[in-house]
DNA sequence: GTCAATCTGGAATATTCATTCCAACACTGG
DNA sequence: CCAGTGTTGGAATGAATATTCCAGATTGAC
């Protein structure tokens, strides 16, 4: 029994653990790295689960878990187990003291931290907004009218164009056909003459609305071309040239707003046309 | 077998659990009292012990702990030991129990609203488990790291560009100089050449990983030019080379990802560096 | 291309665990 | 004091689980 691996040592907490996988990821076999990165990206599977389903979960045999423990100087994979369920008892505590904090609101917080938290905060607030303004109904619309599209066009500026450059990357790996407006100057209105009826267009804009997209997307619905869209508020300019259109109101922070509810809404938008589309 | 106890319908969820046993506490035998007592004021001891753990710091036997379950409706032990757990990976986010129910009765509905509700959860969970993720004191340290810096360089591509063409966006307005690196093909090395020591560089990548952005990064800290990174993984290319970084793991919806989590620490760390650097 | 060393998958095994069962016990009402 | 009903302890059981083992596959060196 050559006890090459065997460090009597296991580590003693979870911090040391992933310390020392970090540290030995690189002389580690393939299967066992498998396991490395799983560990780490979902300790909370390895807490609750068994060797079985967190094998099967993470496509490796449960005989492999038992290895990589014991590479690591555990008896078993139930030893190592240990480490990740310590972890999460110590952590939902100090979870906790976090929410309280955010409560009491920091006078003796840094500031960074405030900001944080707030945005933390807005983005869930953001969330529950827009779950709540969405009807399903209208999605659906939205999804079946974009689905329908030869083409879908996308036309954003400014501060929503994360929204449609992500949605432009979505789509190119769900094989949808779209045209993202307002990358480079000049092109645009070139590429949005091409647009036919059988096309669609998706356009997003906030306040202060970029003058820009609200005209391409008024004389894409006047070319009949059907525009759904994202905007902030019922008098948005885009409202009244869409088919359907959507309200979003990010909560902000001190003035700021995220993208964090824009971008949810974005991506069920995107996928929900790639599924309804697959499906004929 | 008078089946007296025989709730057909056991608690869905701790809550509904603890409720119950509040209510039935005065009619309930004596080792079973004691049973109610010990699990409502050690919670994590039963999600995580076994049944002859508990039963002996407990102070009772085994067979009570199961006899206790079944008078409260269910099979047996095992299934009130699942209400345990589920409480505690729930902890981290309050919202999840509300969404779960949300995500689950999605058989009547139209997919796209499936769909929807489905990233609404999401981007909640992953929100929730950002804000626990984040230390405060590195955040504020790579805060203060790049609100020193003459230059930012933001290095994103595909999945992560949305990201950092946001910051570049936010970052114009409050006057915050910054360069994005990723926009057109080439100039990216001539632009990152030029920095110095006194910049910064901020990077994103997500699995999988753009070679590109690692390799950008790392050459950076080669430099010595400080790179503070966002990434999903403590085994990204990134955490390696970077002098500070956060792990951000957005939940995703049927495999697909959005990037709620990621927008919302993005604004934080701008607005956080304009504001650090606003106070001199 | 061959050999040795290491790694991997999956069946076989040993252990641990929850559950059941029954005899003994403690209350309660007559 | 005596049934009768409900409760309790602890051993027996059977299921689930972690662990071991070995043959086959893979990798790396020469």
């Amino acid at each position: 029994m050559p006890d090459t691996s065997a460090k009597l040592q296991p580590p003693q907490d979870f911090d040391a653990l992933r310390a020392t996988i970090l540290e030995r990821k690189g002389e580690l076999p393939k299967r066992l790295t498998q396991v490395a990165v799983y560990a780490l990206d979902h300790p909370d599977e390895i807490a609750f689960g068994t060797a079985a389903s967190i094998a099967l979960s993470a496509d490796v045999q449960p005989s492999t878990l038992v290895r990589f423990a014991q590479h690591f100087g555990f008896d078993g994979f139930s030893g190592l187990q240990l480490l990740f369920r310590a972890r999460l008892r110590e952590r939902t505590s100090s979870y906790e003291e976090r929410l309280r904090i955010l409560e009491q609101d920091g006078a003796a917080l840094a500031e960074s931290t405030t900001i944080f938290n707030g945005f933390v905060a807005a983005a869930h607030r953001s969330i529950d907004a827009i779950a709540a303004a969405v009807e399903p109904e209208a999605f659906e619309r939205a999804v079946t009218l974009l689905a329908g599209a030869d083409t879908i066009y996308l036309i954003a500026k400014r501060r929503s164009y994360p929204i449609s450059s992500y949605m432009a990357y979505a789509f190119g790996k769900l094989k949808v056909r779209c045209q993202l407006v307002g990358t480079s100057a000049g092109i645009d209105d070139d590429m949005l003459a091409m647009a036919t009826a059988r096309d669609a267009a998706f356009a997003v804009s906030f306040s202060p609305y970029a003058s820009e997209s609200a005209a391409q997307a008024r004389s894409m619905a006047a070319r009949g071309i059907p525009v759904v869209s994202l905007t902030d508020s019922a008098f948005s300019p885009l409202a009244e040239c869409s088919a359907e259109w959507f309200e979003v109101v990010e909560a902000d922070h001190a003035g700021f707003r995220s993208l964090s509810a824009s971008m949810a809404f974005a991506m069920a938008l995107t996928v929900s046309i790639a599924e309804k589309r697959r499906r004929g």
